[in-house]
DNA sequence: CTCCGATCTGACTTATAAGTAAGTCAGTAC
DNA sequence: GTACTGACTTACTTATAAGTCAGATCGGAG
C-alpha cells in the first residue's frame, strides 16, 4: 500500500469532516500533496470509491476500539471515557464534526454506496453505545431513565449536534460544555479516575488512529488540571 | 412583494433543507417553478442573497413564535411544545433537517454574510430554550440537573443531530423515540394536556408558516390517537 | 394610446468539477 | 535486454454552476 495512498485518505479524512463530501475537490488533495488530480484518480478512480474508503475507515476505527466489548463485555466506564475522548479529539482537532452529521448534511448528494455504508457506520455506533449504556445502568454506573437505545441516541446526536453548534457559533467551550452536561445526564462524576481514562486512551491506541494517541494523551493531561467549567 | 419571490423562497427553503447550500443550484429552483435561471437571479441577484434571505426568514418565524415569551414570559409548557412540534413538523414534512445542522455541514463552503446571520439564529435558538428552561424549572415543571444553558444546547443538538441519524438510517420511528426521551430527560409526561397542544399550535400559527399551521393540527389529531411507541 | 417600471427570457461568459485517454519512467522478473 | 507493472503526468472532454446583460412582455398611470 503505497504512503500517497494513505496521505490521499488522511487529507480527504480531514475535507470530508470540513467541508462535506460535495465540499471537496480532487484538486484540494493533490495540490498540497504536491500530485495531480489525476494521481488521486489513480488510487481512487472515482469519488466514490474514496468516500467509501472513508466511511470504511470509520468503521474500522470503531470496530477496533469495541470489538472485544462487544463481544465480551467490558468496562462501560472506560468505553463512555473513550467515547468522550474520541469525540473531543474529533472536534478540536480541526473543527471537524461528526462523520455522521457530515454525511447527514449532504446525505441527498451522496453516492448510493456510500448511503449504505454510512448506514452501517451508524447502526454499528448505535448498537454498541447501546450495550454500553445498558450495561452501565445494569452496573449502577449510569443513571439514566429511558430505553438504553433512545438514551444512546440522544447521547450520539448531542454531542454530535453540539459540534455543529459549536461551529456555528465559533464558541468552542460550548462542545466542552456538552460534554459535562452528557456526564451529568448520565449521573457521572465530572472527574473520573485516572486509571479509567488511561485504559480508555490505551483503547483508542488499539483502534488504530496515531492522531488519536496523541489527542488522548494531551486529553488526560489536561484533566489533570482542568480549566474552569 | 410578487409572488414568484415568494416561491423562490419557498423552494428554496426545502432544497436548502434537504441538499444543502452547496447542493442546490438556481436551476432546481426556476425548472420546476416554470421559469428561468436569469428570474431567479432578478430576485436574488446572488446565491448569497438568497442564503441571507433563508436565515433570515427563519430567524422571523423565532421570533414570531417567541417574542412574547421572551418579552413578558408565559407559560414554558406551550413553548416546550411548540418547540416540539416545530421540529417534528420540519422533520416530517419531507425528511428534512434542521436549518442549523445543514448550515453547520456547509459551514466552511457559505458566504460570511450567511455565517453571521446563522449564528444569529443559533444564539437567538438557544437564548430562548435556555429561558424556557430556566423559568419551567423554577416553576417545577421541568426537572433536569445542570445549567438550563447546557440543557438547552442538549436538547437542541439532541434533537438537531436526532434527524440527521434518522435520515441516514432511514427508520423514521427514531425521531419520535428521540422526543419522547427529551421528555423523558425533563420529566414531562408523554402526553400533555389537548389545550397546551392547542396553544402552542396557536403559537406556531402566529409565527407565519402556513405549512406549519396544518403539520401542528395533523400532530395533535395523532396525539389524540397514538401510535405505539 | 403611450410611456414606464417591474418582471422575466435568451444567449451568453467564466469558472470549476469529475473523469478519461495516452504517454512517461523507474524499477522488477526472467 | 525485453516485457511488464506501479505510479504517476499532460492534455483533454463533458457537465454544470454562478452570474451578466440586452432586450421582450405586460399591466397600469398619465
Amino acid at each position: 500500500m503505497s504512503s500517497t495512498r494513505n496521505q490521499i485518505l488522511e487529507k480527504a479524512r480531514y475535507l470530508f469532516q470540513k467541508k462535506g463530501y460535495s465540499g471537496f475537490a480532487y484538486r484540494h488533495i493533490a495540490e498540497p500533496l504536491g500530485i495531480r488530480n489525476a494521481a488521486v484518480h489513480y488510487h481512487f478512480p472515482s469519488k466514490t470509491d474514496l468516500g467509501v474508503a472513508l466511511i470504511e475507515r470509520y468503521r474500522d476505527v470503531l470496530r477496533k476500539g469495541t470489538s472485544e466489548f462487544m463481544r465480551h463485555g467490558g468496562d462501560p466506564l472506560v468505553q463512555i471515557e473513550g467515547y468522550f475522548l474520541f469525540c473531543r479529539h474529533e472536534y478540536s482537532e480541526c473543527d471537524r464534526i461528526c462523520p455522521i452529521g457530515i454525511m447527514a448534511g449532504d446525505y441527498y448528494n451522496l453516492p448510493e454506496k456510500m448511503r449504505e455504508t454510512g448506514r452501517l457506520l451508524v447502526e454499528e455506533t448505535l448498537a454498541w453505545l447501546t450495550k454500553v449504556l445498558e450495561l452501565g445502568r445494569e452496573e449502577g454506573i449510569f443513571g439514566f431513565e429511558g430505553k438504553p437505545a433512545a438514551k444512546a441516541l440522544m447521547l450520539q446526536a448531542a454531542l454530535q449536534g453540539a459540534a455543529e453548534i459549536g461551529r456555528i457559533t465559533g464558541n468552542r467551550g460550548l462542545y466542552e460544555d456538552a460534554i459535562a452536561q452528557a456526564r451529568t445526564d448520565l449521573g457521572l462524576p465530572q472527574q473520573t479516575a485516572d486509571s479509567t481514562v488511561e485504559d480508555a486512551t490505551k483503547l483508542l491506541r488499539q483502534s488504530g488512529s496515531k492522531n488519536l494517541q496523541d489527542a488522548a494523551q494531551a486529553q488526560a493531561r489536561r484533566d489533570a488540571s482542568p480549566p474552569e467549567s
